[in-house]
RNA sequence: GGGCCCGUAGCUCAACUGGAUAGAGCAACGGACUUCUAAUCCGUAGGUUGGAGGUUCGAGUCCUCCCGGGCCCGCCA
């Protein structure tokens, strides 16, 4: 609908001011007035002409609106505010945009032209089990794909595995420790180890499985501890993503990297460009050259290579495979990384936009009004499988979604268990089962949808159900373009809102007005599908009853 | 000390990248169920958008300076 008005501003500029002017209305807003005075639909196009030509936006705006009044689409087209531009739609215009969204995809839509875009998000170490943060960038990610799926992208979903490095290590000799433990034998806990129950536990299992590892050489019995821990904690870490509804097209493991020499590679080719050299015993990159406050190790003096090197290579590997754009989605305290790494993009002979990131803010869970402590290290962090056993993955999934990713996010525990209207979750899912309902009921009664009087739905409740329905084409849009899932969920809501008022105030079904009730049936039938829609792209059940 | 983010109603957040009189939800108060699901709706109240300047037809949004809060600044990941 905003691109029709944008299309008959055009022509109507296009006609009164020459073909030349026709540029401006792209930098133009079109958009729905927070005003039911202002119509359904505004512009303010005649302010940027206004500029342009050096006349009164009024006088613009008047003989634009004077042009534009004569389309059938609209009823009227008034100027306003000193050169607004408010369109009234005519009734036929709502009929036609209502069986759109009853009968086609019109949700569906291409701004992405095909974009290839790489995707990673959650990229968590293997070296514990999800925590509660991690699973808010999994569904930020998630939800941005299905957006950009269908807003005509070509997007990729990609989890980075950190399996190489110190932290394995650590982890290895973390279970080590453990299994010496069990054992009663002394040996000194491991400094900055993983503490977690969970170690524990590895170090059981692996102890049943190989009763002689103990034996072993230390050096080789870690190395065996640090395999099967990576190993069980990614298994387990697919298992928590696959209960969130979140998935991958690739597992892209770090250690790949090393054993294919794509980090040997990347530096040498940074070597040959003289964006290297040694200080100190360490093998530096000039970052600085590109942005970055100060330079940054690659390898260290002991030889051993920085998780640094190995996103070079990555992200090397990422411009080589042809993505037109990648997005990285990182934890908030990350955001320190982002000018090395843009930088490495730039040294590699990239554009530093082509490199997009998403940061997470905190998750913060309250239940009872006491914040429930997550810290990894001490290893009494929450985990996000407790979460969704806690609240269940639609209210994780929805929850998550109730602020912009980079702000702060307070999930109240008791608010997602609770089954009242404050609660967003029901209050989008019980729209959709009060639909279903009223349509089994009209079934029943035999009262069918039918789209033959539909210039009957002309109540302002009404209305605003079809251009709200409608609208969802282009909240998608905004997900994908401006990379804010958030929107959806605020969507829906505001969807949801729109319905429950209407319900409130008319009779869907109505014995005496047979015409009216099965027009009204094939509003709400499209509202419930609308609804369907938008909470399946946000992978939330749809149930038809509560 | 340097850098990044944020500050909007009592609380939690919006505001379509500069548009019209800054909007929702909680919480507060007052109403609506013999009716298709009251897990709903309607109404009332609530604001110097942290502060001061600036840019222009127009600023919560852009610029500068203050005040307040968070995060980052390692040969960790």
């Amino acid at each position: 609908m905003k691109e029709f008005v944008k299309e008959k501003v055009s022509d109507a500029v296009r006609e009164l001011l020459g073909e030349d002017k026709v540029h401006v209305v792209e930098r133009a807003s079109f958009e729905k007035p927070k005003k039911k005075e202002f119509g359904d639909f505004a512009t303010n196009i005649s302010f940027l002409l206004a500029r342009e030509l050096k006349r009164k936006p009024f006088e613009i705006a008047r003989e634009l609106s004077q042009k534009l009044s004569e389309l059938p689409e609209f009823e009227k087209v008034e100027v306003a505010g000193g050169g607004f531009i408010n369109f009234t739609f005519s009734q036929d215009f709502y009929v036609k945009i209502l069986k759109e969204v009853a009968e086609t995809d019109f949700y569906v839509s291409d701004i992405g032209k095909g974009e290839k875009v790489l995707l990673e998000y959650v990229s968590a170490n293997p070296t514990g089990p999800l925590h509660v943060g991690h699973g808010r960038g999994a569904v930020v990610g998630d939800v941005l794909y299905r957006a950009m799926k269908l807003t005509g992208y070509a997007p990729e979903r990609e989890f980075y595995i950190n399996d190489a490095g110190r932290q394995i290590k650590l982890l290895g000799v973390s279970i080590y420790a453990r299994m010496k433990e069990l054992k009663k034998e002394n040996y000194p806990f491991p400094e900055d180890g993983y503490r977690g129950e969970y170690i524990k536990e590895l170090a059981e299992k692996l102890l049943k499985e190989r009763p002689d590892i103990l034996e072993l050489p230390e050096e080789e019995a870690v190395e065996i501890a640090s395999e099967f821990g990576k190993r069980e904690l990614l298994k387990e870490i697919k298992e928590d993503l696959k209960e969130l509804g979140v998935e991958f097209d690739n597992w892209f493991s770090e250690k790949g990297l090393y054993e294919r020499g794509e980090v040997e590679r990347v530096l040498k080719l940074l070597e040959e460009k003289g964006l290297l050299y040694e200080k100190e015993g360490a093998l530096w990159l000039k970052t600085t050259l590109f942005g970055d406050d100060k330079d940054r190790v690659v390898r260290r003096s002991n030889g051993e290579y920085t998780y640094f090197a190995s996103d070079i290579a990555y992200h090397y590997n990422k411009m080589e495979r042809g993505y037109e754009k990648a997005i990285d989605v990182w934890g908030a305290d990350h955001h320190g990384y982002i000018p090395r790494v843009k930088a490495a993009v730039q040294a590699l002979g990239g554009n530093p936009d082509w490199l997009e990131v998403i940061l997470i803010q905190l998750v913060k869970l309250f239940k009872g009004g006491q914040e429930v402590k997550m810290s990894k290290r001490a290893g009494n962090f929450v985990t996000l499988r407790w979460l969704m056993e806690e609240v269940g993955v639609d209210a994780v999934r929805f929850f998550f979604l109730l602020k912009r990713h980079d702000t702060p996010l307070d999930f109240d525990i008791d608010l997602a268990l609770s089954a009242k209207n404050e609660n967003p979750v029901y209050y989008v899912q019980y729209a959709h089962a009060r639909l279903c309902s009223i349509l089994d009921k009209a079934k029943e009664r035999g009262l069918e949808p039918s789209d033959d009087n539909l210039k009957l739905l002309s109540s302002e409740e009404e209305k605003e159900l079809i251009i709200g329905c409608y609208l969802l084409r282009y909240e998608l849009q905004a997900v994908a373009s401006r990379r804010e899932p958030h929107r959806l969920t605020y969507y829906l809501i505001d969807l949801a809102s729109k319905l429950h008022r209407f319900y409130n105030k008319h009779r869907v079904m109505d014995e005496s007005e047979k015409e009216l009730s099965s027009a009204r049936l094939y509003l709400i039938n499209a509202v419930r599908k609308t609804i369907k829609i938008g909470l399946d792209i946000l992978n939330v059940n749809a149930p038809r009853r509560m």
